[in-house]
DNA sequence: ACCAAGTCGATTATTTTAGTCAACAATAGA
DNA sequence: TCTATTGTTGACTAAAATAATCGACTTGGT
């Protein structure tokens, strides 16, 4: 029941563009400097974000990246179901024909719970709620550097 | 943030062992045979059940296995946690010194939601509460064979 | 003694994760 | 036009976790 890097990577990812916002384009290298991430590995990431229009990106010299969607409409669901795939905690739950058992399974109805009460935190939390606690903790970026 | 099989068929397998308390002992083999699980693999399941005081175990011939504790007593997260570890989505949710970012992290604050809203479904959810579930649904071990 | 059952440790195959790497495409600026 | 820069893509790989299997062993009833 662990979240893969992937998802964990690709939120901080957005919340690093939504910070900076406004600057223009950002590069991926920048990014993953602060977030502390391989630069190949973040192209990875961000592929998918840039699919599904949450990213745009501009090739060349002067590319760069930026934030296509509004912070407030991004919600963490959307980022975590891009890049790890569906949210439910077995696949019964999305589709009852992967398992003969789904239809008198009680353990499935409470897989199905527990998909729900995640959903409930990731549909209702947007970057931009992620961006308000960042500013409130103070400038990760330079404290970062303090040896 | 998938569920393993060892939680999902460790919870099958205390609910078989739910669903036949007062039979006596239970062979691991029935267990295996209803719940489709191989008997090399259940052993390695239950093993941990069995540390923990949930299941009592009767070895040698005429041996078995049995429900330790009351149906109503063995909460879902005490299961999922004993075969799969913590609940928690990302470590740094119970050991901030994983990550030297926790401190100003703003998604490790969401994934402390999302852990709590898990625990919230498998802390309320008991075998019991899967039996009566089950009960109501019919009886699963004369449904699977009808071919 | 023998057989039926659970116990335990070693081993293994498969899949997923977490990347790296190199070739490529696009663009700005000299 | 050339070149440096930046993102894009796909192939590849190392390491870890998952999902088992297998065999030797212990235990206890008959």
């Amino acid at each position: 029941m662990k979240l893969s890097t992937k998802g964990r990577y690709g939120v901080r990812a957005l919340l690093d563009l939504a910070l900076h916002q406004g600057e223009g384009l950002i590069l991926l290298k920048d990014i993953a400097r602060r977030q502390e991430v391989s630069l190949p590995y973040l192209e990875h990431l961000i592929t998918p974000l840039i699919a599904a229009g949450l990213v745009k990106s501009t090739r060349g010299a002067r590319g760069g990246v930026v934030l296509f969607k509004p912070p407030s409409e991004i919600k963490l669901s959307e980022v975590v179901e891009l890049l790890e795939g569906s949210i439910a905690p077995v696949d019964c739950v999305n589709d009852p024909k992967v398992c003969h058992r789904s239809a008198f399974c009680a353990a499935r109805d409470v897989w199905s719970e527990m998909k729900d009460a995640i959903s409930q935190v990731l549909d209702s939390t947007t970057i931009q709620d992620l961006v308000e606690r960042q500013r409130q903790k103070g400038q990760p970026e330079t404290e970062m550097y303090h040896i």
